[in-house]
DNA sequence: ATAAATGCAAATAGTTTGCATGCCC
DNA sequence: GGGCATGCAAACTATTTGCATTTAT
């Protein structure tokens, strides 16, 4: 796994360096979005000295080498999460859990945006809000 | 149209003030949707003296109020406009375009969400990125 | 060796808040 | 008059950038 990260930056002449490795790996541990500053605070203590502006500038390159992706949940917050497989967020406006539904749920809809308005939709990945099922008792 | 707002507002116990009609007049105008400077820099014309504390200020109270929607567009911005008519946007990752499309498109596929997670999202107003017909020709 | 990447510090952008004043009902 | 709202300034948070140094290959 390690080794596919190492030899595709190598490939384009970048470097994995333990920075970007350490970023990879919570995030691949987590699963899930974290923000710029969860995913610092997790990677200072393994390693001392690194910088905020590290984790930053590491989390755009790592989303522009597609290896992670970056998210816009409520609140104007920029998340990011592992690349892998496509799929989308449903999160409740009110306690903010958070649930994932499969990319091919929005093929159909994809379909008539295309027919519809010429556009090609292709978003890695869309948020939606609402209610979870506890929630809903008002 | 102003006096609905008016009734709105004095019915709960607040005010139309010029700053606040100023505000809904340029989102209603513009029809899009602007980010919180552009708004401020369209209303300072009219309102010298203007601050953007205050466009801030009553961007979250409009919104509040359901008078103005708000939604986060690319880049982390968040961006207002004019409540109304529920809708979504697709906008081109390339050249910036965009294109509303009616909320009904999403009907089938909020049902299939139900239906699968128990979530009833209801979000307002979902961004989609792809292509637009003209960037599709790489 | 050398280009890429880091750390540090400072700058910038976007947004929020405290407080005294002003203004609408 | 009393509370809602504004302007001003300062505080804050999130993010970006310049530059000298370090490091991976």
């Amino acid at each position: 796994m390690d080794d596919t990260y190492l030899k595709d930056l190598r490939a384009k002449g970048f470097r994995l360096t333990p920075q970007r490795l350490a970023i990879l790996r919570i995030l691949e541990a987590n699963g899930g979005h974290l923000t710029p500053l969860q995913i610092y605070q997790q990677a200072v203590q393994q390693i001392p000295g690194l910088t905020e502006a590290t984790v930053y500038r590491n989390l755009t390159f790592l989303a522009e080498q597609g290896m992670v992706l970056a998210a816009h949940v409520g609140s104007g917050q920029l998340v990011y999460e592992i690349a892998g497989h496509d799929h989308h967020h449903l999160i409740c406006r009110i306690c903010g859990q958070s649930c994932e539904v499969e990319h091919s749920l929005l093929q159909d809809l994809i379909q008539r945006f295309y027919e519809q308005t010429g556009f090609q939709v292709d978003t890695p990945h869309v948020t939606f809000f609402g209610l979870c099922p506890g929630c809903q008792g008002k």
